[in-house]
DNA sequence: TACTATTGTTTCACAAAGAAACAATAATTC
DNA sequence: GAATTATTGTTTCTTTGTGAAACAATAGTA
């Protein structure tokens, strides 16, 4: 078994919500246990010389491949409903360890974190618990094990409420992009439509920004400029 | 020693910022250990059946002797700086208890809380290793221990960002109040000045207060009208 | 060259916010 | 008991921001 209770801090874990964007849908990355039907958020634990961030972040890249995402906490999780050490016994063994007793049955009280990238950029990596991981779209999710429905529902309000401060760090489009696609960013997390010339608007007035060069090989129409976040 | 490691959860504590207001200013509890002119924001443990809300209540009613307090959870600090064997070490010492090894001098992941409660209806009760635990001013507070003051700085920062939509929750100030006094606790929070004619109206327009009969000893001038809270 | 679809901008109506003036009144002073 | 004073509650005016619609520009298509 290769999580040695010495390396890890315990009762601790973190659960992270990481959202991509495609087209016009927010989708959640959700890893599948082996042959459990189990759904869950990537997670893991905390190593004792490890800062919280630190563990959270080398999570996410051995995950995704990715570095220097936005990773932003935003609630722990610490009721005793998320302890079903049933549950956790049986994903042991179907990974060919039986065990009595495990630090890994105990209870966990977990850290919450979500992060936006880039959906185009990623190819998930599933860990040796799990057989797959994969983009669902939001209103699609499985059914997700203990209390991983609500870690979701957190971060989205989390990340709702604090979306115009939240800009210049974002990863859920590629480096260069149009005016609508942002609007449609916008309007997949905040789950309603924009006034598009107010929209526009108001992100000129951030003045957040830059204007490039229109390129387009779109349609029949006028073409639109392409923006690019201000470092 | 009270604190028996099989009661608790490991590596986890929180910590909690307790908001009072007097007068024109803001305050927090703070608490000094026995003879070491050491400050830090009360926290504790959490048991091991317990859940992660129950404990910090349990831990505020205690010292406050107050129950049925706005509590809420803003951040968890989780950096390898909250970590001093030697403090917690000599902490123990004073208070006659002599270990080479404790789960106390090991890592902490802390949960940050605040709470807004009435400074007047508060005797603050020191606990087995503190020996005071007093009010200071916001702006006039010791030297707290590890990374208390950032703690501090985090809970206000969530506060401000935030203080409309919690109104409701409000415990800083007695049952009934005057317009000036909630603009002055306002004020004090928030660090500004507030047009007196603008904070009223959008008070009122909020429709969350009850205005109750004049009733005011106070100057030669005219007597503002006491509010309350809808319930 | 006219047409179409989409984008960028402007205009107009309306609501919200900030500052100042006005009105009301409880206690004090003469 | 009338004038005074300090403070409170409200109103008015101006400025700013927001939402909806109209207008203008233009890359490709017919």
């Amino acid at each position: 078994m290769p999580l040695l209770q010495e390396e890890y801090l315990q009762n601790i874990s973190y659960d992270s919500v990481i959202f991509g964007f495609s087209g016009e849908k927010l989708k959640i990355l959700v890893l599948e246990y082996h042959n459990m039907k189990t759904f869950a958020l990537p997670g893991g634990f905390v190593k004792v010389n490890e800062p919280l961030d630190e563990a959270v972040k080398r999570g996410l890249s051995e995950r995704t491949g990715l570095d220097e995402i936005y990773l932003e906490q935003f609630h722990t999780f610490g009721s005793m409903d998320r302890f079903s050490p049933a549950v956790m016994r049986k994903m042991l063994l179907e990974q060919g360890y039986d065990y009595e007793d495990h630090w890994f049955f105990g209870r966990f009280i977990t850290v919450g974190y979500y992060a936006l990238i880039n959906y185009e950029n990623v190819v998930p990596k599933p860990d040796e618990l799990s057989d797959s991981i994969k983009w669902y779209d939001y209103d699609q999710l499985p059914k997700l094990m203990m209390d991983h429905a609500e870690i979701v529902e957190k971060a989205l309000d989390h990340l709702r409420s604090n979306l115009d401060h939240k800009l210049l760090s974002f990863n859920l489009l590629p480096e260069r992009f149009t005016m609508k696609e942002l609007q449609q960013v916008y309007e997949a997390i905040l789950g309603e439509t924009q006034n598009r010339a107010n929209f526009q608007r108001k992100m000129l007035s951030l003045n957040i920004l830059e204007r490039h060069e229109k390129l387009f090989l779109g349609g029949s129409h006028k073409a639109p400029f392409l923006y690019s976040f201000k470092k």
